[in-house]
DNA sequence: ATGCTGATTAAGTTTAGACATAGAACGAAG
DNA sequence: CTTCGTTCTATGTCTAAACTTAATCAGCAT
């Protein structure tokens, strides 16, 4: 059961709340247009900027379509919106309250493979640093890491002992990216995953595949295969 | 690859954008204290609601870290944040120019399970309506959807021609929610997942499951199981 | 050293007012 | 009836100023 963020006392989040409750409590219909702006400042008290501030918000979480001239509208099939908050795996097993550590499996040098060239716009056979890691939560596998690091946006990449600080972490630090693509899907875990991850071929594994770019072009692209039974939560 | 949204021209999205700039160029370091909103504004020529508007962005963006009399810090591990637009599942499938199609397998009134109860914080045995439907994009199966709506918080869906409009629309229409829970995980196909979604048994299934809220408690609780291979992109 | 207290500071929020602008509505011309 | 300007309005954005408040810091007392 989530529970909403913390009582914000500010007038605007009041007026959130208020708003949000009418069109809960469908005093306020889909599709219906409401009073504007200057209309709602008065009703409340308070000056017009912070009536709209207050819209912006629900109008970004989807609850409300706002157009010049047109007015404000309950958005008629809301797609809502879900947050993922994707920290640092250190951070997360931590928080969880086990003891972290990490292996690295396998490091080198060499040229990236097609798919992977082509997810981070660079040319077949670009060099690159490939690497595997296991993370674990009191020495349960908890996550494997198959990342590639393009030198050209991380420079720097192949004089660090990733042994003392992983791969994610040391990248997090020293790079921090303007973009990035993240995707989820589901698949059965192959020789490899089954292996590392300690569990039987075959196994569903939720895998979490991101790429991310700073100015110099793609940074690193990594896929990163959960042990069995993981669940994400997202905060809506 | 994603690109930023649209170049937004106001003066609030340039300071972002030079911010995020000089953040990742690593003007200013993880850790480092950046110049005060004052003198920001001075140096923008703007305003300091602008640049206070700015920052507040990037500090809900994860990127700076903000606290009353000590200033703002660049975030030392920023742990990002990702989007998920969750769309009518109709919309989806015509979005992605299929043609879309539904099918109610089952559907009855009954006492909730003692797992459903739980999650949706009812009695056990609470009588609930539960349904399942497959979701099909050019007749193909794209989705199975498992879900238990609570008459209490949802009155009127006994009545409803669910092969005429889909339960997710008509829940979305009707029963705008206040907050929700949502988690991802993967799970091996069962005998009735495979046959529904035309696959074999054990193949690897990215799940959601779902539980929204209005003042009158959960009003459903539903278990999404994607078609194979299906990946879903979150927004950065 | 340790703990308390009050001053100070930087962010948080709000206000009234102004101007900009998308785009709906309307009317004139074809 | 359609098309093309024009007008008008609700939202978008910004400003300058004020007040609030969390939290740090320094000074004082223990």
């Amino acid at each position: 059961m989530t529970d909403r963020p913390a009582t914000n006392p500010s007038k605007a989040h009041a007026i959130v709340t208020e708003v949000r409750r009418r069109i809960v409590e469908r005093e306020w219909r889909q599709g219906d247009r409401i009073p504007d702006e200057v209309e709602l400042a008065v009703e409340f008290g308070v000056a017009r900027a912070t009536v709209n501030k207050a819209l912006q918000l629900l109008a970004e979480e989807g609850l409300l379509d706002r157009k010049r001239r047109a007015g404000t509208h309950v958005t008629v099939n809301p797609a809502r919106k879900a947050t993922l908050t994707i920290p640092i795996v250190r951070e997360q097993i931590e928080g969880a309250g086990m003891a972290y550590s990490h292996r690295i499996i396998a490091q080198k040098h060499g040229p990236a493979p097609a798919d992977i060239a082509s997810r981070m716009a660079e040319a077949e056979g670009t060099m690159m640093i490939h690497l595997r890691t296991v993370h674990y939560g009191d020495d349960k596998p908890f996550q494997v890491e198959d990342r590639w690091i393009n030198p050209k946006a991380a420079p720097g990449a192949e004089h660090v002992d990733f042994q003392r600080i992983n791969p994610n972490e040391w990248l997090v630090r020293n790079f921090p990216w303007l973009r990035g693509d993240i995707a989820f899907s589901a698949e059965n875990a192959d020789a490899r995953d089954a292996r590392l991850l300690e569990t039987r071929q075959g196994t569903a594994l939720l895998i979490l595949q991101r790429t991310t770019w700073n100015d110099q072009g793609a940074i690193t692209s990594v896929r990163l295969a959960f042990h069995p039974g993981y669940s994400m939560v997202a905060s809506p």
